[in-house]
DNA sequence: ACCACATGTCATTCT
DNA sequence: TGAGAATGACATGTG
């Protein structure tokens, strides 16, 4: 029943597309709305249609749940979507196609042997040679009540039909990510094909007896725009685990249900369950890892965003329950739109995801979050390390050595990885460890070089000052270390400077207190501390600085080009003056020439000229003399002067 | 030697 | 009230 249900909604969508393409526009909210709800209407002039949600009409719903409205890959995400989509609308004017989520269905579990409806690539093949599309439409409007037995006919593949051209489709989602890069112009071309193809069905409505079995060709059309439709949701397709077709159909599970039951195992064939379920969580705690405060993102969630331009994550409101963040915010209707994508080769993409995301490395991560230029916080390791976890999870502070805000926010290096016990630990050992990639930006004072090595021996309690300014003075360690390092080993302070700088305050002074420092170290660890601090704080005012300066250059050079812009302008619309000037006198001399008075002699245009009312009415008048009024003009001012005087 | 630039440091103010 | 961020000014090293 539910089946029938669709194939009749199915034959109303596509009869008011076929009203539409005739300029007759048809309400389908009325009927539709309780499955396709809300459905929108995208006025496209006289093909206009009524269509169901568009995927990026959720900005608005995520605004509702707080999806953090500076998290810019969140705009770029909703932005290009919306981009795509109108440039879609205009590719193909007739047609949005979310409206032909759906219609997917008919894609069989057969189709891995090579008959299956293709999403994508087989667009070509399927507008180009195979008649009018809306035949299959109108075949399929005829045998409603046959929808069911189509249903399994439609399993055995399109192909059977002969409308593919492209028999193998084992993996067709992995094409459609290959081909991804070029989704507009596939579409433009998809589109051209396709009205052409409609309008050619639009003719041929009445025979349709001579065309073939219903529904393929224009199944696989709709197919071209979905896998397009499909290659937008890539951050959902994933969570769609069920090949089963007729299931889909049958069940009707919402994708809210299939995230919350497939969080964690997207991809995952029935019957595998359990283990790999756990391992794709594992894969997923990296990512999760990314930010402390998202961990309670459901993995599912994160794997469907990390498809989005590198994953608004770790933007999302971590107090947000999961599906609160998503799916509450997704339209019922593109949830059934997505649950019921057969899409064939879920697994393989998926597995590619995984992979994916496996291959992202921490840094990666931590570029990602990063939107500083500075090198000087972005070490080797960076700072999604297990270390820094367990430094700030062991730490009772809430604050954690890495301060991630952008810019130049803290002493970054593997030394920030040691958990703090080991810190505290300290007996006679340093342990900067790898600062390749530190904030040692002072040349002048330190080299790379120091901080590559794992561990430098803390000055023995045997040397002296003199030691210190001996080796300070000493071209090798003079120029490896910096001063407050030398400080540091000179005072015999077991920290590095990187950890002295980067550790909680409440370490911090638990340190000072703690630790039976003298007054002279307790000093100079403050000194070191405020130097570190200061030296992040120089460096990113200095960025600041830069950054002010180039904006305000980008500024400058705009509004000058906006200033020879309006100056351009200006000077064609004088000339457009001069020459409409020059038009109408041209033109009401030809007028007074023709024109007699009462004595029957032609109007001297240096005398009488011809002016225009406001009603329309265009009148003679005579001219006044300049010379004569000015002159007037001129003895009426000297005699108020007079007067005045 | 001079200069431009980068970077560290200090002092100060503000949050 | 203290920590830290922000920033101007100065010092220093480098090319």
């Amino acid at each position: 029943m539910l089946k029938a249900k669709k194939y009749l909604k199915e034959g109303l969508i596509q009869l008011t597309i076929l009203l539409s393409l005739i300029g007759v526009r048809v309400d389908l909210d009325s009927y539709l709305s309780g499955y396709y709800s809300p459905l929108i209407e995208i006025n496209l002039g006289p093909s206009s249609a009524y269509t169901q949600t568009p995927f990026h009409n959720l900005r608005e719903t995520l605004d509702g749940y707080s999806v953090h409205p500076k998290c810019p890959e969140l705009d770029h995400f909703f932005a290009s979507r919306r981009l795509l989509e109108e440039v879609r609308t205009l590719g193909s004017p007739r047609f949005h196609t979310s409206l032909n989520a759906w219609l997917v269905h008919q894609v069989s579990p057969t189709d891995k042997t090579g008959s299956g409806p293709s999403s994508n690539s087989s667009s070509s093949s399927s507008n180009i040679g195979n008649g009018p599309a809306l035949q299959g439409s109108e075949d399929d409007r005829e045998h409603l009540p046959d929808a069911d037995q189509a249903t399994p006919e439609a399993e055995h593949g399109p192909c059977s039909t002969g409308a593919c051209a492209f028999p193998k489709e084992e993996n067709d989602v992995q094409i459609k990510e290959e081909e991804e890069p070029a989704p507009v112009t596939q579409l433009a071309h998809s589109s051209t094909l396709e009205q052409e193809s409609l309008l050619g069905g639009v003719t041929s409505l009445s025979d349709s007896e001579s065309h073939h079995p219903p529904t393929f060709d224009f199944d696989q059309h709709w197919n071209n725009l979905l896998s397009l439709s499909v290659t937008d949701l890539d951050g959902l397709d994933s969570l769609v685990e069920d090949n089963d077709i007729t299931t889909a159909i049958s069940q009707d599970v919402s994708l809210h249900d299939a995230m919350l039951t497939t969080a964690g195992s997207f991809g995952v064939t029935s019957g595998q369950g359990g283990a790999r379920h756990n391992t794709q969580e594992r894969n997923l705690l990296s990512l999760e890892s990314c930010s402390s405060s998202h961990s309670d993102v459901s993995p599912g969630m994160a794997l469907g965003l990390a498809a989005l331009p590198f994953a608004s994550v770790c933007n999302l409101p971590g107090d947000e329950p999961p599906h609160n963040v998503l799916s509450d915010c997704l339209d019922e209707a593109v949830f059934d739109q997505i649950n019921q994508l057969g899409l064939e080769g879920l697994d393989n993409m998926d597995m590619q995801l995984i992979n994916h995301l496996e291959n992202v490395t921490p840094q990666v991560l931590e570029d990602l979050d990063s939107d500083s230029g500075l090198s000087l916080e972005s070490s080797s390791g960076g700072p999604v390390s297990p270390g820094v976890s367990d430094m700030s999870s062991s730490s009772s502070s809430s604050s954690s050595y890495y301060e991630d805000e952008g810019g130049a926010t803290g002493y970054s290096s593997d030394a920030d990885a040691l958990p703090l016990k080991g810190i505290a630990d300290y007996t006679s050992e340093w342990s900067p460890l790898d600062h390749s990639e530190s904030m040692w930006h002072d040349h002048s004072y330190s080299s790379h070089t120091f901080f590559n090595q794992p561990s430098v021996t803390l000055l023995h309690k045997g040397i002296k000052e003199e030691a210190l300014s001996d080796i300070e003075e000493s071209g090798l360690h003079g120029q490896q270390m910096s001063r407050d390092e030398l400080r540091a080993q000179a005072m015999y302070i077991p920290f590095s400077v990187l950890q002295i700088v980067n550790m909680p305050v409440e370490e911090f002074l638990e340190i000072l207190d703690g630790h039976g420092f003298s007054a002279e170290q307790v000093t100079l660890l403050r000194d070191i501390r405020r130097r570190g601090k200061n030296k992040l704080a120089a460096q990113n005012c200095r960025k600041r600085k830069l950054d002010a300066i180039t904006g305000l250059q980008e500024e400058v050079e705009r509004l000058q080009a906006q200033r020879n812009k309006m100056m351009r302008e200006k000077q064609l619309t004088a000339k457009t003056m001069c020459a409409v000037g020059h038009q109408i006198k041209q033109l009401t001399r030809d007028i007074l020439a023709r024109m007699r008075d009462d004595s029957g002699q032609p109007l001297n245009p240096e005398r009488v000229t011809l002016q225009c009312g406001a009603n329309g009415r265009v009148v003679v008048q005579p001219l006044r003399r300049p010379s004569v009024s000015t002159s007037s003009g001129n003895k009426t001012d000297k005699r108020k002067k007079e007067k005045k005087q």
